[in-house]
DNA sequence: GCATTATCATACAATCTGTATGTATCCTTA
DNA sequence: TAAGGATACATACAGATTGTATGATAATGC
């Protein structure tokens, strides 16, 4: 007779408890959606109780903002990977839009960053959310590319935020069967005509 | 001495009830979004009970979709009277942007038609709800300015709904402080580059 | 005028969130 | 290594909310 599960470090009952919370919250807040989730719910899919949850997370929003921070540097470790390349500013605008449709594409992304994230936390917090992550890195790129027009700077930041805008309605519609070449090949040419001297 | 309010018809009756609550859920689910308002918050910012609310709306979630649709298609409305004129399709697409900000720009409905929209009454009703709105005369107008270029259909729509997004990015952006000018300019490079041949 | 229906108020049951409290397990330190 | 304390989690509770069921009053049709 084996002493069950039991000597287990604090740390690593936080980590596995933690984990099982964040998947089996994830699992539900796609499903059915943040408002629909309930949180005995969600503890009775993770095999705890409540008790565990508001021990870990200030509160269901908190949880829902850690579901979704994990959700993000995913898809921003996807992009980072996809564009790490010797590539023109140009090609790595177009590669990473390509890797943000592929990374968005798996199931729920759309929901918990797109649909519900900017609902629940907020669209400033959640532009803070893939601020540190995808937005920089477009802004950047764009800037980039387009530095022999010689654009002023704020009107570069509003081309940015207007092409993440195309970006995140590519990938709304592909989640809903459009093609991803069509998107991919429109968005190349959406870039191309802007960055063009 | 006159009696009272008496000697009402049901349809009035019906109709100064539905627009005291709409009005009032409109106010609140402004300033403390669709989930922090409570139907007994908004029955007393009305003068009612929740008797009334749930006689003339099936529940919470058909309250909010009569408010955005009333939003949605004021909204319509100011595009449809900006955009009267005879106008190149080029330009009615400028104009139309333009409208699309300053009609936008009424408090709130950034909150009620982009932000929870999506998020209470799901992404398809929500496009559908403005699809009999904005979205198809912006596709249409897009179609003409662009018919000499001979562009697939297909990649046509692409191109409206990605040209969509970015009106409603600018919109948001110019909620959050950025300067109507500035993207209305923005937004105007951004249809002269594709449009052009 | 009377029966019926529509409008709205009140009462109720179920559910959910967040907190308070209790218990077991782990960690520190003397 | 044996307290003493902190951490991890479970259980119990209070308040609030949603949707429904029931009741009363005013309007409408015959």
């Amino acid at each position: 007779m084996q002493q069950k599960t039991s000597r287990r470090t604090n740390r690593e009952r936080s980590d596995t408890t933690r984990a099982a919370i964040l998947d089996a919250a994830r699992g539900l807040f796609v499903s059915r959606g943040y408002a629909d989730t309930s949180t005995p719910d969600i503890v009775s899919a993770a095999g705890l109780t409540r008790g565990a949850l508001y021990h870990h997370f200030e509160d269901k929003k908190a949880l829902f903002r850690a579901v979704a921070e994990r959700e993000a540097t995913a898809v921003a470790a996807a992009i980072e990977q996809a564009t790490a390349k010797g590539l023109t500013a140009r090609e790595a605008l177009k590669v990473g839009a390509r890797a943000y449709f592929d990374a968005m594409n798996h199931p729920g992304r759309i929901r918990l960053l797109l649909l519900d994230g900017p609902a629940v936390l907020g669209k400033h917090e959640m532009m803070a959310i893939d601020a540190a992550n995808a937005q920089r890195t477009l802004e950047e790129g764009i800037a980039e590319a387009m530095a022999p027009a010689a654009v002023a700077p704020e009107k570069l930041a509003a081309l940015a935020s207007l092409l993440s805008a195309a970006f995140d309605r590519a990938a709304l519609d592909i989640a809903d069967g459009a093609s991803t070449e069509l998107y991919a090949e429109t968005i190349g040419t959406l870039i191309d005509r802007m960055v063009s001297t």
